[in-house]
DNA sequence: ATCAGTTTGAGTCAACTTGACTATAACTAA
DNA sequence: TTAGTTATAGTCAAGTTGACTCAAACTGAT
């Protein structure tokens, strides 16, 4: 939609007006990719918490998918696929997530619509990527195989496309709204000590954060309700369990839903 | 891009591989539809400050076209029109927005990729849209036709498609950048004094500020230089001109740009 | 039973920020 | 010269933040 005009140059839909025939091939030349549109694709980077190997706290680890044909056959790069026609955008990065990770999101939101020319060697692509957050308890138990493997956020090495830059851009993202917004607790169950929620920030942020003035500043936000619950088992005082009562919702898909 | 798989269902490419022969034209039936990829269009949300007729403070006002084809003939919807093969995302907005209304922004930024299903009773589309902010100066001499006109963003009516959503988004976008980052001084020219720019805050937000301490808030960023220059010619003492040396960048496409 | 070790969770205090408000400065117009 | 207007500095109380102290409540070892 949106196609608009002052009566001059432009014709109602984008190509439909010239009744171009486009043949769509993997070996198509160069001209008939010029007269194809754009084709769209959807990615996801997930973030998920998991124990690192070496200290055992938590840190941040992205599920990567090895392409299996040209470009970059053998490289890493983000789960993605096609947008089928009967799905809205996000419905496609949720499809998409489920079929390569066999995970679902508890977080999902738009990142950027990716579109420069020369993202792939092969083909104009314009990606609309979504970045997603899941659950531990999931993540433990999401499909990993030769093509599959959660690797940490902090070291991924070289990754097919622009992929390294979307990585970062989501990371940034993910960064900004942990500071700004209720988000990190999409990282937990759906009960959580205030220190498990810490633990997510430092996680996240990647610095140390002061225990008692982290509970003030999170017990005075409203999404969190205490509950009697007090989670038993520690070698130390047991701490109370908390629960987020908030919803995420901040861009047009999320927004209206109640 | 983005195409990745675990060998399974899918296959490379979104649509390529089968070698579908898809006919595009207006007429195009239920079933030529479902096999073409959504159509990708982009569209502009354009802000700029204008004097209110009555109250001759500045306001916020949004360049519309009127659709001249089905669907939604004859109503306002947001400039817009293909993507080409030759210029990125936002060099098609960018393109796009001086075609319509002859404008060049002085701040461009990626809103939303919006791909519900049934934005368009004809067809699947795709719509990416940007958002701008075009100085007064600029907006002054813009083009204003039959099918191109002004509205202020508060008393838009019914618009084509989606774009009163988009709008709305827009604006919550718009709001929450101003009151977070430095961007209201896009809407200014080179110098300005802290009033002008107290001005934007009040015609955006739509709330008074007491000046003095706006000012003391303003003058506390760093992106803000004092000139020795003072703006001579108001009944009363003369302020002093500021200038803007910050950078925009803040979403992929920007930030690298030095 | 008691004690050492741990984390939870409440609280204190100084530095800083914010909103409401006062006062003076510097111009124009009458 | 004076009234009107906006610019700009400053004060003060309320609220927030970061660094820090300390008691509470558990476990495990002695």
């Amino acid at each position: 939609m949106t196609i608009t005009n002052r009566g001059r140059h432009q014709t109602g839909r984008p190509i439909a007006a010239k009744r171009v025939i486009t043949v769509y091939t993997t070996s198509a030349n160069v001209a008939e990719r010029q007269s194809a549109p754009p084709s769209l694709a959807i990615s996801t980077v997930i973030f998920a918490l998991r124990p690192s190997e070496s200290s055992g706290r938590p840190t941040l680890w992205i599920p990567l998918v090895r392409r299996i044909r040209e470009p970059f056959k053998g490289l890493w790069a983000l789960p993605g696929g096609p947008l089928t026609h009967t799905e809205s955008l996000q419905d496609a990065a949720s499809r998409n997530l489920r079929e390569t990770t066999g995970l679902a999101p508890s977080y999902l939101e738009q990142l950027y619509a990716f579109g420069g020319l020369h993202r792939s060697p092969t083909q104009r692509v314009v990606s609309i990527v979504y970045w997603a957050l899941v659950q531990p308890t999931e993540a433990a138990l999401a499909d990993e195989s030769e093509n599959v493997r959660w690797f940490r956020a902090d070291k991924l090495g070289s990754l097919a496309f622009d992929h390294n830059g979307i990585v970062d851009y989501a990371l940034w993202r993910l960064r900004n709204k942990l500071a700004y917004g209720p988000i990190a607790y999409h990282f937990l169950g759906e009960y959580f000590t205030l220190a498990q929620v810490r633990e997510v920030y430092e996680a996240v942020l990647d610095t140390q954060l002061d225990p008692a003035n982290f509970r003030r500043q999170i017990k005075s936000t409203p999404e969190i309700e205490e509950t009697g619950e007090y989670l038993q088992g520690g070698k130390h005082r047991p701490p109370r369990l908390y629960r987020f009562t908030g919803r995420p919702g901040l861009d047009p898909d999320n927004r209206s839903t109640p």
